[in-house]
DNA sequence: ATACTCATGTGAAATGCTTCACAATTTATA
DNA sequence: TATAAATTGTGAAGCATTTCACATGAGTAT
């Protein structure tokens, strides 16, 4: 769906591949904590109810990580997917709209811990501005361009009503933001160059409610 | 792998098509909004950022619901789409970890609109428990079971902390509720004939990393 | 050393998904 | 009624992703 860059000549990855690496990821900090010092492809294919070679495959697009007879070293391939998944760093969040969804989201720790750092609040609720949350003073959204761009924001996370998603994406986008996480049910329109992703539940309950109705089972996991 | 369900022997529809299933239905319910009385695949492909093929392959699988040179009523679509996805009705909901991401999500109200009526809370702490949220008494937790059977409970979302979403998940199980929305960052283990869907917010913000590093050219020579 | 086992990395095959291309059907227009 | 325009439904082609199969390398035991 996004389009490739055309000016570098690496292969083009899947969006599946991207979310396996971020299981992977949380897989091995599982594997860290209980001491393992390598892991096997086909442990971790056991783990994420995957083929051993899917794991294989996804990894040597990127590299060779492993040692045969061995496998892969826990902590250096944990540091090498944060590495090629961007979270090897600090990103500065912003987050818009500090209602039911988005309060939740500014308590959220694992955020903090990949390396996604909320640190600006928006608001255009009288009664919210100025108040803190977490430690953080919520913002008046009139300010929104001139505030995400003084502050270097990376990321947007839009948490406001589906109606005025666009206006906020739009002033959003005027500030160079290049990446939007939204929770509102709308299609956002974006110029080419800034990155979508939209976070649905109602379709993960209609996935599930279309499983129930048609005895819908998923891939069988075969063995390698 | 195809088991005869007893009824239908049908092909397997892929994750993609019941995804895009789900944004069709919610841009026909946009449509008829807007007063369209029949919608061409161009054009639902043109919302959707999809091309008409999609559209038309995806719909095929479950029949034929246009006229050749008009294009598709869109209540009727709509109606369709909705049977398809098992929307058609009410489905039985219970909550479980009244907390941050779980009070937020009580009072949601897409979720009824879609017939996904949340019926039942469940929670551990004392001072939740007895509970009114709107206007549901938030139960003990350790009536989980008899109180999902009694209560004719379907589908489960699960709110609590990763550290203890497995076991509660057991008890879900144990009271045969076949549909799992789970938002703790954990691989719940289920025996097969039950769904899980993971709703996951962190892979979604690791996929906007990723793309962030992957499209930014070394030294600005990209022009996308 | 040699043999044996384990497990990676990777072309090639198999499978799955998307797009193409066009016959078929309907509506509009003259 | 004939012709043109619009648009579906679908087999087949074109891509993309997953799985297979095996050569290769590393560790271990005798
Ligand atoms: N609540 C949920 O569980 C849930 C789940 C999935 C998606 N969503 C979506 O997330 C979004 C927020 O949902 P919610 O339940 O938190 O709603 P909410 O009404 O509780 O919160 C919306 C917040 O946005 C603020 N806001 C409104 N207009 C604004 C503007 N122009 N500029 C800045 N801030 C503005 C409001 O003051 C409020 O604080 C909605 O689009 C909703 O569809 C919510
Ligand atoms: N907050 C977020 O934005 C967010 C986002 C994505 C995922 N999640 C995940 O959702 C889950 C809940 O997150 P949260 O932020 O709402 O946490 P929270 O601590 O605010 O809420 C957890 C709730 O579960 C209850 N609980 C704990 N143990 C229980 C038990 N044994 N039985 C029943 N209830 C129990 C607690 O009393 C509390 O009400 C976590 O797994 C978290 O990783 C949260």
């Amino acid at each position: 769906m996004d389009i490739p860059s055309g000016v570098t000549a690496r292969k083009r990855i899947s969006e599946s591949t991207i979310h396996r690496l971020s299981r992977y990821f949380r897989t091995l900090s599982l594997l860290e904590r209980e001491n393992f010092e390598t892991v096997s492809s086909k442990e971790l294919a056991k783990r994420e109810k995957l083929t051993p070679s899917q794991v294989r495959k996804d990894l040597s697009f990127f590299g060779s990580f492993g040692t045969r007879g061995l496998g892969y070293p826990v902590a250096e391939l944990k540091a090498k997917v944060s590495k090629i998944l961007g979270i090897d760093r600090v990103w500065r969040v912003a987050l818009v709209g500090i209602g039911n969804i988005g309060s939740a989201l500014v308590s959220y720790k694992e955020f903090i811990k990949q390396g996604f750092h909320i640190v600006k609040l928006f608001d255009n609720d009288q009664r919210k501005i100025g108040s803190n949350h977490k430690g953080i003073i919520v913002s008046d959204i009139k300010n929104l361009r001139t505030e995400l761009q003084d502050d270097h924001i990376e990321m947007v996370i839009v948490a406001v009503p589906a109606t005025v998603a666009q206006y906020i994406v739009d002033d959003v986008v005027k500030a160079e933001v290049k990446a939007i996480l939204n929770f509102a049910p709308v299609n956002l329109k974006v110029p080419s160059g800034v990155h979508v992703r939209n976070e649905n539940m109602e379709m993960e309950l209609e996935y599930l409610s279309f499983a129930m109705v048609n005895n819908h089972s998923p891939k069988g996991v075969g063995k390698d």
